[in-house]
RNA sequence: GGCCCAUUCGUCUAGUGGACUAGGAUGUAGCCCUCUCAAGGCUAAGACACGGGUUCGAACCCCGUAUGGGCCGCCA
């Protein structure tokens, strides 16, 4: 029984997309259930769309996401070298073969004459459109003429004109095309490099790929492969075809740029930008797992080695499926929400250094910021989001753009005035700082002045953090510190008088 | 336009001829909890695209239609 071989093969032209990185977990899922090897290899053969970053980026990212590769660039192996353009001669010399074997043939057309073509075939509505193989048949005197001209040329495969190909997708099933829609497919092109086609056939081949699971917007080339596998007389590798990911309304595959959906929400596409914005690798590993295919038909949060044991070719759903992005931000909370509070501030602590501009070393020794991870964890959904929860703490004052805010239903300026005034001077002589100090003078000013709750501790929040939104109030108070808690009460004392 | 693939709640999905009164999740709405927002708990609405077959019986098999998607490059 020969053992799993399956390969993730991006080309350096942009950074790590989503369903590329889809893609790869998938083989790397499969590998990982079957003990084979993944295998990472560069398909760099498009010089003109190369990207200057990408390939770092795709590193990166398939790092991020915990898809270490067993052979590959960085890490090496014995079928390299992995990167495509390092193979140059091998393509060229079995592009030669077909040739003198009569399965693929030179072909003399330029790019105008092909443009050309294709437009006459347009103009007479066509209904086959294509290279037409005028090449293919060209006369051994034709073919001695264009060469002695020095004519560049590219290879073509010449594939049958009449018949049928059958295949068998281990997600679809039997596929059947008929070969007279086929392409005789550029495989070496006039400046001596390889199309994709042909270096994926030579390199899977090589590398001893034992499963192809790759998007299904290959599923139409591979008649072409098989006939190129069938041209080399080599074995098929099993083909699985991914579906494609559409964009998160369900129109058209997912973009190569972000997308803006109607309600103004942005949806990035790149893996690092979800790591940017503060999503958790496991949490997108996990939720990855889920488009496509499912563990269970119930359970939808679980680790790595639970998808391993379970992932099953087989039970990779065939029909192209919207980017559920808004499961992506509740699962990101429930991860969030799972760490350990040491393991979160650790996480956290690069990204509000980046957002309220305050060194990390400054974050560590703040014991009240410290104080208040806990509550901000079950209200943050993102990384990046935890800023939100906690600038204040960071301020010099407390900004009210509209003190009336502070004034609510059943109370007046005065009144409250009185009662911030009071509350104020009540946590200016409290014994001890904390949680629950502060909790029970407040209350008892509550029903002292005869209040509802929430009147008070909503005024109180408005003036120390500037928010109507913030952690558990006590505890806030706490992080903040005596002295600027009453001094903030102050100002909004202050404040309500000026207004009157 | 041609070829190929697909079609279960808005969305991601379970379902592989009888256990389907079609399950889970997300999202939405309501209630509870409550100092705000969350989190948590409970509840509700919400789908087998349509039409023909096959079968005692069809979400599941076959055919057609419709719709969606992919591909038709010296890109991958």
């Amino acid at each position: 029984m020969s053992t799993v071989r399956v390969r993730f093969a991006p080309s350096p032209t942009g950074y790590l997309h989503i369903g590329g990185a889809r893609t790869a977990l998938f083989n790397w899922l499969y590998a990982r259930h079957t003990g084979g090897t993944f295998i990472l290899r560069i398909e760099d053969t498009d010089r003109a769309r190369f990207v200057p970053g990408s390939l770092e980026d795709i590193f990166t990212s398939l790092r991020w996401l915990g898809l270490d590769w067993d052979e590959g660039p960085e890490v090496g192996g014995p079928y390299g070298p992995y990167y495509q353009s390092e193979r140059l001669p091998l393509y060229r010399q079995w592009a030669d073969w077909l040739v003198e074997h009569g399965k693929a043939y030179r072909c003399y057309c330029t790019p105008a004459e092909l443009e050309q073509m294709r437009e006459e075939q347009r103009a007479r509505k066509q209904e086959t459109t294509g290279y037409d193989r005028r090449c293919r048949y060209l006369s051994p005197a034709e073919r001695a003429a264009r060469e002695a001209e020095g004519r560049s040329w590219v290879i073509r495969l010449a594939v049958p004109e009449s018949g049928q190909v059958t295949f068998h997708d281990a997600i679809r099933g039997d596929i059947t095309f008929d070969n007279a829609r086929l392409q005789d497919a550029v495989l070496l092109k006039s400046d001596g490099w390889p199309t994709y086609h042909l270096a994926n056939v030579i390199d899977d081949h090589f590398m001893a790929i034992t499963h192809i699971l790759r998007g299904d917007e290959w599923l139409s080339s591979v008649p072409l492969h098989w006939h190129l596998y069938a041209a080399f007389g080599w074995e098929p590798p099993v083909w699985a075809h991914l579906p494609v990911i559409l964009n998160p309304n369900g129109q058209g595959k997912m973009s190569k740029r972000e997308i803006i959906m109607p309600d103004g929400l942005v949806v990035p596409v790149f893996v690092h930008q979800y790591r940017e914005m503060g999503y958790l690798p496991e949490a997108m590993f996990n939720f990855l797992c889920g488009v496509g295919w499912s563990l269970d038909g119930f359970t939808e949060i679980y680790d790595r080695a639970t998808a391993i044991a379970a992932f099953d070719i087989a039970q990779v759903q065939a029909s192209p499926g919207a980017f559920p992005a808004d499961k992506l931000e509740w699962m990101n909370g429930v991860y969030i929400r799972r760490l350990a509070p040491d393991d979160l501030w650790e996480r956290m602590l690069p990204f509000l250094a980046q957002r309220l501009h305050v060194s990390e070393t400054r974050l560590r020794e703040h014991e009240g910021l410290r104080l208040l991870v806990p509550f901000v964890q079950e209200r943050i959904k993102k990384l990046s989001e935890a800023a939100d929860y906690v600038d204040y703490l960071f301020a010099d004052a407390i900004v009210i753009p509209d003190p009336a805010e502070l004034v609510p239903a059943g109370m007046t300026s005065q009144t409250m005035a009185a009662a911030l005034e009071r509350a104020a001077q009540t946590l200016a002589v409290l014994p001890t700082w904390d949680e629950p100090a502060i909790e029970a003078a407040l209350r008892e000013l509550v029903t002292a002045l005869g209040l509802k709750s929430g009147q008070l501790f909503g005024a109180i929040r408005l003036a120390v953090t500037g928010k109507k939104v913030s952690p558990p109030l006590f505890v806030t108070l706490q992080a903040v510190g005596r002295e600027p808690v009453c001094a903030r009460l102050n100002a909004a004392v202050a404040l309500l008088k000026r207004g009157t």
